[in-house]
DNA sequence: GCACTTTATGTTTTT
DNA sequence: CATAAAGTGC
């Protein structure tokens, strides 16, 4: 097996693949007499849980097409069939469906969406188009309310109320006003035949609630679920569960409480609880044996998370040896907790004969990410960055995908107004407002206004005559998708708007080069997709806005990781380094103090201390600690103090696990190091 | 009326 | 420092 350097695949150390099952691992694969909970501590192995549970439903001799493995990210759902795939053979039709609650949702509306009135070719938005919908809604330009009002309505949409009930439970002005913009936004998405993400799982539930037929039929399709993840689900994905388990109960549910990361996002750890009471003879099984990390890295991590109130009570314990000590680090400034990383890492690799691949670098925010990628740059180290900017949501990826939405979905008016704007063709402001203004009166979406006669008065005849070649142009491009391979028609496509003249016309020629070969990268994965899944360019419309990421080959390259703690759950390296370690970022302070109670505020720093967790339970051999004394905010110099969760991970207490070390003695080290290698090269 | 250039502004985490 | 609203040639 070639040892790959992303999580669970093992890289020598720590992982259980070869290994046989333990006990409790065993009984939760084996236990099919009713619903099962499966609490899998950090490294416990509840990937392979799963996928041993897939492989002995399907040797039980159930179809394995009747089976469905539900995850929360697409990474996760890859790797999942994957281990999947080397586990059983099976053919092409009777694989289990492994996919996320998003890919499934998408999957029960095209369906049956006619029913609530919505066409299949419906329009998913991404949070920049909602955004946009919204503040037409709300009428404001300030940012923060909007980002407010944005996550207020996604929570509301998550416990499953409608402008209706969230008007009726609205606390104050400003809630009651979000409301009204709700039902205003929810109008709009109606009109454009589009839906955002919270829909993909609400419209899904609403529509498993009001047709029984629809309801049966996938409970007889989809006769086994298990869930990955589980601390993860907000109400209404649990709803969704409920309402494909049926009566029949035939689920497992695995995941951890002490990794519940997502309460932001209307995660709700009510749900593990709820579960237990809505199945009363549910069955839960917990896993305590770590094959992850090292004594002396489980002992910290039980530590900081005992300070927690838990559902489960659990203690990871792991076989693996004391390990090396925990680095702490306290560093000047965010350039030097970067240089101080990259001397340390280029000294441990050549002490230890590592390979880059073997260290990840894990933060609070995205922005932390800049310092040590600059480091890395300066050292010729490379390095892979994942979260972050994700590739969908880059602008000539977004200008593209506005024309696909716009040739599957007329009605998509965000789309058809990137799409006409980009590039430009001598339609601006004036004529789209012009053309707002009738679509509203009349109530047509956009590109059908441009044909009607009540139209040709409102604009100049050079813009509408502009805007109407711009539609013919869509509609011949339409009717050629329909019949020739998606892959010709995007390339006639993207030839025809001239869009590489356009790029290099506004950038600069570097930058144009670069969004030049993420367009080619993007077409080719598009052609792969098509001919893979011999879908139209219409559905591929659809699923492209669930993707994050590119899945790129270049994921097995020798590089260093640098990740967010939240991308990097469910992964593990042998060596990592948590950086920003500091009151404010880790524990991260919410946004005003103003209303915020005490209850709300310590149930914040748990979900914090929670995400501490996760980082460290990444780590296998080795893990570093590091803060800075001042951090740049804005444009001004802040005095930093260290996170109490160092404090709280007891390191003084444990003898031999803790090294203070300051930034200049990995710089010294460092500086004797390269002498040796290349005496010549020397250089401050 | 369109398209390009300047100036204020504001930072968690993601499907 | 990067994005989005307001300002200036064409």
């Amino acid at each position: 097996m070639p040892s790959a350097p992303t999580a669970n695949r093992g890289s020598a150390h720590g992982t259980a693949h070869g290994a046989t099952l333990n006990e409790a691992q065993r009984e939760a694969i084996r236990y099919l007499d009713g619903p099962c909970m499966v609490i899998a501590g950090a490294g416990s192995g509840k990937t392979r849980v799963i996928t041993h549970k897939i492989a002995h439903l399907v040797n039980a001799g159930m179809r394995g097409s009747a089976i469905a493995a539900i995850t929360f990210t697409n990474k996760a759902a890859t790797e999942m069939a994957e281990r999947l795939a080397s586990l059983v053979r099976l053919p092409e039709g009777e694989r289990p469906l492994v996919s996320t609650f998003h890919s499934l949702g998408v999957q029960i509306l095209r369906r049956d969406c006619k029913r609530l009135g919505l066409k299949p070719s419906f329009s998913i938005l991404d949070a920049d188009d909602a955004l946009a919908i919204l503040q037409q809604a709300i009428a404001t330009t300030d940012r923060k309310l909007l980002r407010a009002a944005q996550t207020r309505i996604s929570l509301w949409k998550n416990a499953m109320l409608g402008p209706d009930e969230a008007a009726a439970a609205a606390r104050d002005a400003d809630e009651h006003r979000v409301a009204r913009a709700f039902r205003d936004y929810a109008a709009t998405l109606a009109a454009y035949q589009a839906v955002d993400f919270d829909d993909l799982i609400g419209l899904p539930v609403k529509l498993l609630e009001s047709e029984p037929e629809v309801a049966q039929a996938w409970r007889e399709r989809l006769r086994y679920l298990l869930v990955d993840e589980y601390q993860d689900t907000n109400a209404c994905q649990y709803q969704l569960l409920r309402l494909l388990a049926g009566p029949r109960n035939a689920f497992t549910a695995v995941g951890d409480d002490d990794q519940s990361i997502y309460g932001w996002r209307g995660a709700t750890l009510e749900n593990l609880a709820r579960l237990q009471s809505d199945y009363p003879s549910l069955r839960v099984i917990k896993l305590e044996q770590n094959y992850r990390s090292s004594v002396t890295i489980l002992r910290a991590a039980n530590q900081l998370i005992c300070g927690n109130p838990r559902l489960h009570e659990k203690r990871l314990w792991s076989e693996l040896g004391i390990g090396d000590p925990i680095a702490v680090l306290a560093c000047d400034d965010e350039e030097s907790e970067a240089d101080s990383f990259v001397m340390r890492l280029q000294a441990h690799k050549f002490e230890r004969r590592t390979r880059f691949a073997d260290y990840a670098v894990l933060y609070r925010g995205n922005h932390q990410a800049r310092a040590f990628e600059q480091a890395l740059r300066r050292e010729k180290i490379p390095y892979l960055l994942s979260g972050g900017q994700s590739f969908f949501e880059r602008a000539e990826i977004r200008d593209l995908m506005a024309y696909l939405r716009l040739l599957a979905n007329d009605d998509d008016d965000p789309a058809f107004i990137r799409a006409v704007t980009t590039p430009r063709r001598g339609v601006g402001n004036t004529t789209l407002e012009a053309l707002g203004s009738y679509c509203g009166q009349r109530q047509v979406s956009m590109f059908a206004a441009l044909f009607e006669l009540g139209f040709e008065t409102r604009v100049a005849p050079r813009q509408l005559e502009a805007l109407r070649s711009f539609g013919d142009f869509i509609n011949r491009i339409a009717r050629r998708a329909a019949r020739e391979p998606a892959g010709q028609v995007l390339d006639a496509l993207i030839a025809a708007i001239q869009y590489r003249e356009h790029l290099f016309d506004t950038l600069e020629d570097k930058a144009a080069a670069v969004r030049w070969t993420n367009v080619g990268d993007f077409v080719d994965w598009l052609k792969k997709r098509a001919q893979d899944e011999g879908s139209t360019l219409a559905q591929l419309a659809q699923s492209v806005s669930l993707l994050s990421q590119l899945e790129r080959k270049d994921a097995d390259a020798d590089a260093v990781r640098l990740s967010t703690i939240h991308a990097a759950k469910g992964l593990e390296f042998a060596h990592v380094f948590i950086v920003g370690c500091e009151e404010g970022l880790l524990p991260h302070r919410g946004g005003e103090p103003e209303g915020e109670d005490d209850a709300g505020e310590s149930l914040r720093i748990e979900e914090e201390r929670r995400l501490m967790y996760v980082a460290v339970t990444r780590a296998q051999r080795s893990l570093t600690l590091s803060w800075c004394r001042k951090r740049k905010r804005a444009r001004d110099l802040l005095a930093r103090q260290p996170s109490r969760f160092i404090a709280e991970m007891q390191l003084d207490a444990n003898p031999g696990a803790k090294r203070t070390i300051g930034a200049g003695a990995a710089r010294e080290r460092l500086g004797r190091l390269r002498d040796l290698l290349a005496p010549d090269r020397g250089k401050g």
